[in-house]
DNA sequence: ACTTTGACTTGCA
DNA sequence: ATGCAAGCCAAAG
């Protein structure tokens, strides 16, 4: 098996394509499934990197951070991202996503 | 090889 | 609830 360690921003394109609609999971959660415990900052920067050609299969917007919140990234991102979520029938508590019903957890 | 940076997280005031 | 500081890890310059 394959187990480059570099190459990681592939990997949490991996994990975040696998990521159900209507569910989302933190930067944090992302991490530690990669191996990464502390690296929450590694995915939103692997995020960051998304390329457009693959930014098409990879639902980045199913990644929220810590308590559902919405990264203020840059421009109409955070936008984009609060509509693409709601459109999956995703619910909101104020600005943050409801992660007792679309988090991992249980 | 060293420094800077970042779509984060947690803790404390 | 709001804000600031420190911790953490990998990539880019």
């Amino acid at each position: 098996m394959r187990t480059p360690p570099t190459g990681l921003f592939d990997r949490v394109y991996e994990l975040v394509r696998g990521i159900p609609r209507g569910r989302v999971m933190t930067y944090g959660q992302v991490a530690r499934a990669i191996g990464v415990p502390r690296g929450a900052r590694e995915v939103g920067w692997a995020l960051g990197a998304l390329p457009r050609s693959r930014e098409r299969r990879v639902p980045w917007h199913r990644v929220v951070g810590a308590l559902g919140r919405i990264s203020p990234r840059a421009g109409t991102g955070p936008l984009v991202q609060r509509r693409r979520l709601r459109a999956e029938g995703v619910r909101f508590v104020g600005e943050k996503v409801d992660l007792t019903r679309h988090g991992l957890f249980a």
